[in-house]
RNA sequence: CGGGGUGUAGCGCAGAGGGUAGCGCGCCGCGUUUGGGACGCGGAGGUCGGCGGUUCAAGUCCGCCCACCCCGACCA
């Protein structure tokens, strides 16, 4: 490719609304160009990477035995409607009516059309296992989008769903997946670690997310490196302390005015924060008698501590939860600041599990301005749930081994999923084993983001000149810088750049040779800000030296290679730097 | 959805106090120049986010709306 015809241009200043670095970088670079709040176009530079990402993904997607399909982003309505998606997604999914008026749904995911799919086309056990998947746009109308590719509402994902007779076939495949996306990231040659996750309301077993450590991340991590704990904080888990054990003493009410905080509650009573008990309000969409009501969970956290409420939302399977509002809480004759699980009757309480070991604490009387002091669990009061519903914070102990758990930020880049039977069950997708019987499918499915994962690999790799690609990702190989000028020597070097352009293709070599009338700053500049892996320079000067400058992207030295040896040369780097690559793809440790 | 911010040429920005819009980069033409974002001369390009109001007169004042960015809520 020519510079003189790529479609895109370079940015010299960042535009106003880019904040991260890969945003910054991909828009200067001019790979990609913004159309509205989450939704980009992905320029001819972008493109050619992206491409090389997905088939990267197609390469090891297929060598697990995956067979590609392409299903639709445009669904009708009924077949979400089948699973309940349809009434419990809200606003972040995408609807229109066709035509004729009938409901339709963007994909956001395509486990209902692999579902629908499924429910034809399998009969047999002899048909299983198989592993399908497919590359594909979502839409996700994400209430905020943010920082170029790493958030946004209109994506490309590749896609897999495994299907199986048994749960042993689905731990066969997510494992096989759990190895496979490592290598998709090493590929890349993107540093990333699994997490265990939260499986949410699917009814799944076990959820692994692929995290890219960055500060710029939206997820917490904690991470043990002593025996390599890693979990989402949504799940983290850890050694609760509690405190030395006491007598318990006699419930005391005790005047407090003004004290509406822990914090100030703390300090007027003259004791730690853990010597209270912290009382959270969250409305709960449960389901009750078949039927889904909204009800009001009163959380007991001790006061030193968070809750957590993906750990709340699964302690008591709730499908939703949201903060209360202040009326809702006084509703039940709890009094917001002064609140208290004592002589409150009919209201869900879930306490943390470290709360009955924690004797006499401060807790609401609720009274305005009064609170107790000395209350213990099941003397004074008793919940619905005892679960561990705090989350785990930088510094706290690793369940498994004690050491101290490090919370890092990451991107989710990409995510594993054992479904289980949920959809299949939904849906109706069932097969006829050996004895006759209908059994549903087992399910797993498997998603990788290919923008999010190019951004990331931004993120990773750049200086304060620009990009510096992996060979596996960069859109070109090569970069040839062609310093013109007028005159003998300048006609001469440009026949060089254009003899070796034409040379360098023939030899299978991907090269971006910038022809331009430009100065060669200017080309020095782009050459650098796009971070092709190899630049190659032919001038005048560089003619005079012998031959034609040789750079890596990622190395300040510069060498002049003789013309005749620069295509070797090229390819022999290319294969180094592929090796390097390779060198990252090893077995991964899997745990349970 | 709550809080904060920004909308003026393709990009980055300036336009106290109302008087009909300017700078840098980029773009077009001609010429010079060619190893780290060159130079000269000549050009093109803007319903100042939208609608309404105040006024003789609005980019500027007032009201409503929209879009985008950041923080938070949210994120199968």
């Amino acid at each position: 490719m020519r510079m003189s015809k790529l479609f895109s241009q370079t940015l010299r200043e960042s535009p106003s609304d880019a904040e991260i670095t890969s945003h910054i970088l991909l828009e200067r670079a001019g790979f990609i160009r913004q159309l509205a709040a989450g939704i980009y176009t992905a320029m001819p530079l972008a493109k050619r990477s992206l491409t090389k990402i997905e088939n990267i993904m197609r390469d090891e997607i297929n060598a697990i035995g995956g067979q590609e399909m392409s299903m639709p982003v445009v669904q009708p309505a009924e077949i979400w409607k089948r699973t309940g998606r349809w009434y419990k997604v809200g606003p972040e999914m995408g609807r229109l009516k066709d035509r004729n008026g009938r409901d339709m749904a963007l994909a956001m995911t395509h486990e209902e059309a692999v579902s629908d799919i499924v429910k034809n086309e399998i009969h047999s056990y002899r048909q299983l296992p198989v592993l399908i998947y497919h590359i594909q746009t979502k839409w996700r109308d994400d209430p905020r989008p943010r920082a170029g590719l790493i958030r946004v509402r209109e994506f490309t994902m590749k896609d897999s769903y495994s299907l199986d007779r048994d749960w042993e076939g689905l731990d066969e495949q997510y494992r096989a997946h759990y190895q496979a996306y490592f290598d998709i990231f090493h590929r890349c040659d993107l540093p990333v670690i699994s997490v265990k996750s939260d499986v949410g309301m699917m009814g799944g077993t076990m959820a692994h997310e692929y995290m890219y450590i960055t500060p710029s991340g939206e997820d917490t991590l904690l991470l043990c490196d002593k025996c390599g704990y890693s979990a989402n904080r949504q799940i983290a888990v850890f050694q609760k302390e509690s405190g030395p054990e006491e007598e318990a003493l006699p419930l005391d009410k005790v005047a407090t005015p003004e004290m509406k905080t822990i914090a100030a509650l703390s300090e007027f009573l003259g004791v730690p924060e853990s010597k209270t008990a912290k009382a959270v309000f969250m409305m709960a969409t449960v389901l009750e008698d078949e039927e889904e009501v909204e009800k009001l969970v009163f959380a007991i956290v001790r006061g030193d501590m968070d809750l957590n409420e993906t750990k709340l939302t699964n302690a008591i399977k709730a499908k939703e939860l949201r903060p209360a509002e202040e009326a809702e809480i006084v509703a039940v004759g709890a009094v917001p600041g002064y609140a208290s699980p004592i002589g409150l009757d009919g209201i869900l309480v879930v306490v943390d599990d470290l709360i009955p070991q924690s004797p006499n604490l401060a807790a609401g009387a609720n009274e305005e301005g009064y609170h107790y002091i000395n209350v213990n669990y099941g003397r004074d009061y008793k919940a619905s749930v005892v679960a561990d519903i705090v989350a785990a914070r930088d510094g706290d102990a690793c369940l498994g081994c004690g050491a101290s758990l490090r919370a890092v930020r990451g991107i989710e880049v990409g995510n594993i999923f054992k479904l289980g039977t949920w959809y299949s069950e939904a849906v109706g997708c069932t097969y006829q084993d050996e004895d006759g019987e209908e059994k549903p499918v087992v399910m797993g499915s498997y998603g990788i983001g290919s923008g999010r994962l190019l951004a990331s690999i931004v993120e990773e790799y750049n200086d304060e000149y620009g990009m510096i690609l992996p060979i596996s990702v960069a859109p070109y190989q090569v970069y040839i810088v062609a310093i013109a000028g007028k005159g003998e020597k300048g006609a001469e070097a440009m026949a060089a750049a254009e003899q070796l352009y034409t040379d360098l293709q023939e030899a299978g070599v991907e090269v971006l040779f910038d022809d331009r009338d430009e100065s060669p700053g200017v080309k020095f500049n782009d050459a650098d800000l796009i971070g092709i892996p190899i630049r190659l320079t032919v001038g005048p000067r560089s003619l005079k030296d012998g031959g034609v400058e040789f750079k890596r992207r990622d190395q300040k030295e510069r060498e002049i290679v003789p013309l005749e040896e620069v295509v070797a040369k090229v390819k022999e780097l290319i294969a180094t730097l592929k090796a390097e690559i390779a060198e990252r793809i090893v077995p991964m440790p899997f745990e349970e």
